[in-house]
DNA sequence: ATGATCCATACTTATAGAATATGATTATGA
DNA sequence: TCATAATCATATTCTATAAGTATGGATCAT
């Protein structure tokens, strides 16, 4: 049976033109070295060197096997630098998903970003939807990770770990009395001091509807309720991003994480909140509890790095 | 050391996802497999596979080497066999040189063609020069074979094989008188009935020129002699195939090979000759006296094959 | 709970690759 | 021309390691 060692003397061989020459090259004597090579000839079934007095020297068969002997060895060694870099993480696919609002933080392009320079190899795929569908695709693997908002129960099977707490903000229409009251900062439609929930109490709120993303729409619900009202509820809007239309419309108002404040400025006021404790809208990566592959590992720590300098 | 058996026990174990299945395919017990499978996982430096209770699974890392390890392996028995190949002579290069007489001569066709079926996997260039320049080429190991014509002496170093004796013929201009006298046969310019070369003994003679191909130019003149004349030279041509062009030019008579008569057929007409023992243009092969490589020994296999044919 | 399945570990055996000694062949230089 | 050196081949011994045997431990199914 062919193994690599008869590759590795062939070639040594062929390179020195020298039994004697490969064999010390190859640290050892010369007669297994001979031997090793006839097992080749007889293997390949035929004459890979000519003997000469001094020396050998490559048939047109040696020559042959010489050229793919060599391509073989050098695949051997790819074959397993590229079994390393796969257990190290550095190789591999990623399917992520991410809420729609999420798609909007920093926080995401920034880890993307950052992958891409410590593992080239590692390809990702990202998928957008909303909290509970994404929770559902984990569980049948059909994504690796997530980024999703507040999920209401801890999903069994799942970590959710918590990356931060966003600030939220209150989107008003452009023309609304208290945009029109509080001076503009910047060019972003980011209004000059805060104002307090309470406020907002005569209020039409716009809010993300309820299914798919529980966790927010309930802790908004929840400060209001704090600041001593309940919120008028006008329109659950399919998407998130499409809450800031309708607010844009004149609709209503929205409370939305301070990330998708950079979007959809025409037309749209957005001012901080006052009251305390401050409204946030945590972020999180969920994956499954079971132990990730390396490219997987490389992500989460690239989520974690981009967390903590966020 | 990392060799063969460690790529065919992992790929084995791979494709059953079970090492004492795999140990039964392999023909070998179970605890050296995972001993080997261990010891590949040494070598790469991770896991290849996931322990379960019942059976193993490819880690990802696993799965990235069973590609390429598969590869390997079919890349080896490839490597092989095209040594094999190479050491049959189906396979490798050839420089072939002819002179220009036999340039026309069914026989290399035929032998191109026989050699394109059998060995597809040897490459021909062709290459033409006079005899002298050919053999010259051969010793210096341009040139692998050549077709030449009768060299005067035995080169030494070298094999010169007779292939076989063509018949001469005479050519002449269109409007000669013995052209005129005698029918023509075919379309081809090729006349009825023989002459013999003491008919000729008054014609001026072009033939190819002396230093290039000297035994043509010899026996031509010897037949002459046999024939009771001595022939009056006109030119000499550089080129065996300008001879033609004198000729139907009307500049003078010549005698060429029978496989020359097939072109420049418009203002010459060729006749057979009567004399006996017959003027015959002889062909050979020539090659290095050294042993053959693979593809030259076939190549060299269906020149003989051909010239029994033919 | 118990047996079956399956991989891992410990130890033994056997194979074949490596080392040593030597022979055969052919250049090379006195 | 002969002796010597160089170099590959052969014969034999040694040894490293792959294969085999026996058994243990974990997990699942009945």
């Amino acid at each position: 049976m062919i193994e690599l060692r008869h590759f590795r003397y062939f070639v040594a061989v062929a390179e020195e033109g020298h039994v004697t020459r490969a064999a010390a090259r190859l640290g050892i004597q010369q007669p297994p070295l001979s031997q090793q090579i006839r097992a080749l000839e007889r293997e390949v079934g035929a004459q890979l060197f000519r003997r000469l007095p001094r020396g050998v020297e490559l048939t047109d068969a040696g020559r042959t096997l010489l050229e793919k002997a060599r391509l073989v060895l050098s695949d051997v060694d790819l074959a397993l630098d590229a079994a390393r870099r796969t257990a190290r993480g550095e190789q591999g696919g990623l399917v992520i998903g991410f809420t729609s609002s999420a798609a909007f933080h920093p926080l995401v392009a920034s880890v993307v970003r950052l992958l891409r320079q410590t593992a080239p190899g590692v390809t990702l795929a990202l998928r957008e939807g909303n909290t509970s569908d994404l929770i559902g695709e984990l569980r049948s693997e059909r994504l690796d990770a997530a980024f999703v908002r507040s999920p209401v129960e801890r999903p069994v099977g799942l970590v959710v770990e918590p990356l931060l707490a966003e600030e939220m903000l209150v989107a008003l229409p452009d023309q609304h009395a208290i945009a029109e009251r509080l001076a503009k900062r910047s060019g972003q439609g980011m209004l000059e001091g805060r104002i307090a929930l309470a406020e907002l109490a005569e209020e039409t709120f716009i809010l993300y509807r309820r299914p798919s993303g529980p966790g927010l729409y309930d802790s908004i619900i929840a400060a209001c309720r704090a600041a001593g009202f309940s919120p008028r509820i006008g329109q659950e809007a399919p998407q998130m991003v499409s809450t800031l239309s309708l607010v844009a419309a004149g609709l209503g108002v929205s409370v939305i994480p301070a990330s998708m404040a950079r979007l959809e400025t025409n037309g749209i006021a957005y001012a901080r909140l006052d009251d305390l404790p401050r409204l946030t809208a945590p972020l999180h990566l969920a994956y499954r509890e079971e132990k990730p592959s390396g490219a997987l590992e490389r992500f989460i720590d690239c989520v974690r790095r981009s967390g903590d300098a966020s």
